[in-house]
DNA sequence: CATCTGACGACCG
DNA sequence: GCGGTCGCCAGAT
């Protein structure tokens, strides 16, 4: 399997911006699931610019083993993303790789 | 080829 | 909200 598609889609992610694992493998479709995505993700290759700290498990939350769980967390913080009981605020920071532009009525000004 | 492991997530109690 | 189980899949052993 080549992450490939997953690499170049995670690289999109904007600054500030996370992804859980979950909307990864939806969005592109990737069978199994979220725990491909996490495959992908421990397979980013170092030193290409792939933004792998901007993917976190449901609910915001960092769920890397130390060390690198340490390091996401700084990576994030120094986005300007607030880690709180290691969970991000998705409800501020998740990005919607717009597929519809879907607008809940409703919902929030949200910058994108 | 058989098993184990893990950067997941849905379910259930 | 938390911990345990289960299904899922790619890599490693």
């Amino acid at each position: 399997m080549s992450w490939d598609p997953v690499f170049r889609f995670v690289k999109r992610i904007p600054r500030g911006r996370v992804l859980t694992y979950g909307v990864l493998a939806e969005v592109l479709g990737l069978p199994g699931g979220a725990r491909s995505a996490g495959h992908a993700m421990a397979a980013t290759p170092p030193g290409k610019g792939v933004p792998w700290h901007r993917v976190v498990g449901e609910h915001g939350k960092i769920l890397i083993r130390e060390p690198y769980g340490s390091l996401q967390r700084k990576l994030l913080e120094s986005e300007g993303i607030r880690i709180v009981e290691s969970r991000v605020d998705l409800n501020r920071h998740l990005w919607k790789p717009l597929k519809k532009s879907r607008r809940k009525h409703g919902t929030p000004k949200r910058r994108n």
